[in-house]
This record gives C-alpha cells, structure tokens and sequence, in this order.
RNA sequence: GACGAUGUAGCUCAGCUGGUAGAGCAGCGGCCUUUUAAGCCGUUUGUCGUGGGUUCGAUUCCCACCAUCGUCACCA
C-alpha cells in the first residue's frame, strides 16, 4: 500500500499550485539554511529582558497554526523546543510580502525574525519584521486544536501513527517527549556503567551461531560466504569472551532479535543492556540493578516512587528477594522439586495449561508453573533467586543446592524486566549443559541453545568467576514514561 | 496461531430495521490590523478497508482476505 503513487486529492492540488505560484513570485521554495538567534523556549524564558531591549530574534520552525485576519495574522511555529506565536503585520513586512506569507499552509517551515512582545491576552509573541520560507509542505498534517487542555482532533489511530511517526512527532508533543525520556534513560545507563569502570564494547548482530538466551532466530544468508547467519538473540556469549580475553567489565546496549509473536511488551527487535563482571557473582548484579534503577528513578522521576498504570511503587534499595521454589510450592501447596514431570505438568493443567510432560523439558514446565501461578502477583519491585537448573544452562551451579543455579529476575508492574546469573565458567559443566540442551532439541524443543564450541573453547582457555545481567531497556523506558505498549517506546515498531 | 472488537472525507467521528453518505476541524472564496479550538457568510471534498456473494438495489446482510486494538498462546 505504501509503495503505490498516492492519488494527488485536492488539497495536495492545491498546495502544489500554492508552490508553483510562490515560485512565480520569486519565493525560494527549498532554501538551503537559516540562522537561528533563539528557540522558542530561549525566547519564552527570555521573553521579559528580549521585550524591553526590542533585540532583534531569528528563529525557524514549522507552522502549526494560522489566524489570519484581513490585513494580519497570527500564527503558530512549532520547533523542537516547543511553540511560540507570531505576529505578522500587512505594515510591517509590506504588501507584497504579506501577500506571499498568505499562500503559506499549516506544515511548512519558515523562518521568522523580529521583536518579541506580549499581546493583550498575555501571550509571548513575536513581532515579525521579516519572514522566509524555508520549506513547503505540499501533503496536509492532520490539524490537532487544544483549548484548556481538551484536545480536539487528535491524530490517534495507531497504525498511522506507528507507520508515519514523522506525522505523530510533528502533532503529538507528548510522543516527543517519551523519547527523548528514552534516550535520557540510555544516556544515564551509560554513564552508571561508565562510573563502575564498565567498557563499552561491540559485538556481533550477524552470528554463525546463536545462543544466550531460550529463543528462535531469525535467519539470513551471506550470498558471498554462501552461508546461513543468524541474528543474536543475545550478547552474552560474545561479551564472556571478551571477559576471557581480560576484559574485567564489560557492557554493551544493542538490539536483539527474536523470531516470536508479537504483543504489547514484546517487539521483534528490542534493546539490551548487557554487562559482565569478573570475580563478581549474582548478589553484584542485584546491587547493579536496584542502583541503576534507583539513579533512573531520581534522575528521570526526581523521586524513588514511580507510578505504572495508576498503581504506585517504591524503588528504594534495597528489593526483596524471593526465592523461586519458595513462591512456587507457596503457589501449589506442594514441594514443587518432589514431584515427577508428569506432576508439574498436572499442576499447569490446572491453570488452564496444556502441555505434554514427554516433549516439554523439566525447566521449561517449572518455568511455565512459575509464570502460570507466581509472575502475574509479581508487583515487586522484587527479585526472584536461585532457579532450577534445567531452565539455565549457562548459569553457574549454585553453591549450596547442587538444583539450582545462582540466578536472579527482576520484577515490577508484574513483569520480568532483567535476568542475571552467576556466569557458568567450568568449560566441563557447560559443555554438559549444552548437551543437555541438544537432547530437547532433539525432542522438537526449537528454542532450546545449539551447542557451540568455539565458545567453549574460550572457557577452557579460562573465564574468571564473573556475573552478568541483563536489562530490558525497552520495559524500563515503558515504566518511567507510563507507556502501556513497547510500541510507545519504539520509534518506529514492527508492524505486520 | 486462536477468539473478540474495530476499519466511513486530510484528521476526529455520526449514519436506526438494505434505496450509492453527513457533522466539526482542515481546505477554497469573501469580510476582518492583538487573535488563540479566532469569528461571521458562502462552498468543495469520499473506489464507506480489499475482493467475492445474496438482492432489482449494499456503507448497511453473508463469506474470505488485509490492517489495528484487546484477551489468550509463545517469549524479554
């Protein structure tokens, strides 16, 4: 649909004949630069000292909306700071001039530079003694009007906004400032793990091999090399190596991509933030989580609470921690670890669940007794410890319960938004769990990890201990702009 | 992938039990030199999501498909 030529409908007739007719007039269409003295925002915060001193300002931005009346106009310009009114005068830009500003639209760019004041009603306005056109627009925005608040006319229909989110940046304001709340959120990710002495360091999105997480890939092809590649799932096996290869603490935030369905917390590409530390374990990566989340909360929120959906939480440090068959066996009222497959998979059954004890592997029936009957009361802020061996393999043994493993999830809002082990390093034990892995595979489990044994090479030649974490940047964004879908933090998400 | 809801002008929406569509905003013309959802007068705009079918006739009924949203399944 997007590839077809558009049938030019009369109001895109119209604004091309505007075009050619300013062109007649000698008008430069498409100009090349503009410069600026101020933003919208420099002149509303200046507005007082820029009034009295009658300084010339220049700014751009784009017409948002036009009250023309007879021999003056008032108008909107719109530029990344915000908005601010503009005052156009028959007598003070000329005939001639105000006849061109009157074949301008709702959408083009101009440039505007005059005297600031402020009109009868107390608005902050500029005088405009000269005005340029800096870009026409020949296709209509959609027309947003406010009046105390009420928003009229809104763009709302969320595949136009999604598909054309250049049109749903210009005409919704609030769209704009959720991402650039993301990119702030990225930006102070950065600078905690800079602080802890964390490299920045990139990996491969074009794998021969895939691992790091229970997912399917996508798949591409290399013409030249004429072979399948795939595209990561996750960092983790590339940064290890990079901890072998003497790298204390590393991290990387890059996308991700799983070939599963899609909803309102999952998108086919999403980012990562992953990081590994040597001689650390899990208890390391907790603290990491709560301050990182704890520095997000006061730097984005001023404050520890944050409010998701209409319910409140306290992300003070420390969180609690749960330990996973603690809240299962509560759950059940049985000892989850006693019962047989066939037992666990009765349990599920019991949820609505219906899953086939022979083909589904022990930690995959834990896990969905786990998000059948626990994840959904998972307010949190909270953690979840020491998983089930069978559903980590490559999460180190936990010291103390030969069952488990040393591995955490982070919860909020009644969603998992990180994942963290003590990392396996006894290329042995791995290279049994991978074999573990190949035997569901082989049983039709698609998402189980294909071995891979240039990564076990590597911890053979030695991984120190080390921890590692993973955060879902996507759900965070979600939690601190309280946005209900990934895809109101996604600039431009999958769509069908 | 399954079920449910929705899909009408550039935008937001109305359209009862079938007779080829309306409103506000935007647009266009006119009046208006401090307006702000500017106002007043006049006026234009539509493959009624796509493709079939039933019918003399379908935006309205039936089927399929596409898209969006929701719930579930899968997962982060």
């Amino acid at each position: 649909m997007q590839n077809q030529e558009p049938t030019l409908h009369e109001l895109q007739k119209i604004r091309r004949e505007k075009l050619a007719k300013l062109r007649e007039l000698g008008v430069e269409a498409f100009p090349y630069r503009y410069g600026r003295t101020h933003s919208s925002t420099n002149v509303l915060n200046q507005a007082e000292e820029l009034e009295k001193s009658e300084e010339q300002v220049s700014l751009a931005g784009r017409l948002m909306a036009i009250r023309l009346m007879g021999k003056s106009c008032f108008a909107h310009i719109q530029d990344s700071a915000g908005r601010i009114q503009i005052y156009v005068k028959k007598d003070a830009v000329g005939e001639d001039q105000f006849d061109i500003f009157k074949l301008f639209d709702i959408g083009d760019h101009v440039g505007v530079r005059g005297t600031v004041f402020v009109t009868h009603s107390g608005e902050i306005s500029i005088r405009v003694a000269e005005f340029v056109l800096l870009s026409k627009n020949i296709h209509p925005l959609p027309i947003v009007k406010e009046k105390e608040g009420e928003v009229y006319d809104a763009f709302s229909d969320k595949e136009l906004r999604y598909r054309q989110r250049y049109i749903d940046l210009v005409v919704n304001p609030e769209v704009r400032k959720v991402f650039e709340t993301r990119t702030r959120i990225v930006t102070i990710m950065r600078s905690y793990m800079d602080a802890l002495g964390f490299l920045e360091v990139e990996t491969p999105i074009l794998q021969p091999l895939y691992g790091g997480a229970l997912a399917k890939p996508f798949v591409t092809h290399h013409n030249v090399l004429e072979k399948d590649l795939y595209l990561r799932i996750a960092d983790e096996l590339y940064l290890k190596r990079l901890i072998v290869g003497g790298f204390d603490r590393v991290y990387e935030i890059g996308k991700d991509f799983r070939n599963e369905g899609m909803d309102r917390s999952h998108n086919p590409e999403f980012t990562m933030l992953e990081l590994y530390a040597a001689y650390e374990d899990y208890t390391f990566c907790m603290t990491i989580t709560e301050g990182l989340v704890a520095a997000l909360a006061s730097e984005i929120l001023g404050s520890p609470e944050l409010t998701y959906e209409g319910k409140k939480y306290d992300l003070t440090p420390p969180w609690p921690r749960y330990k996973f068959f603690d809240l299962v066996n509560e759950a059940i009222g049985k000892d989850a670890r006693e019962l047989t497959d066939q037992q666990i998979a009765d349990e599920c059954s019991k949820a609505g669940l219906k899953l086939d004890a022979g083909k589904t592997g022990r930690g995959k029936l834990l896990d969905k007794l786990f998000g059948a009957f626990v994840e959904p009361k998972l307010d949190g802020p909270c953690f979840v410890i020491d998983y089930p061996k069978e559903l980590s393999p490559l999460a180190k043994r936990h010291r103390s319960d030969d069952g488990l493993v040393e591995r955490f999830e982070g919860f909020l809002a009644g969603r998992e938004f990180c994942n963290s082990f003590s990392e396996l390093n006894d290329p042995l034990d791995q290279r049994e769990r991978f074999e573990a892995q190949g035997l569901l595979r082989e049983a039709g489990d698609d998402e189980a990890q294909p071995l891979d044994e240039d990564f076990l090479t590597a911890l053979e030649i030695g991984m120190p201990p080390t921890a590692g974490l993973g955060v879902g940047v996507d759900r965070l964004v979600m939690y601190f702009t309280d946005q209900h879908s990934i895809r109101d933090v996604i600039l431009f998400p999958q769509m069908r």
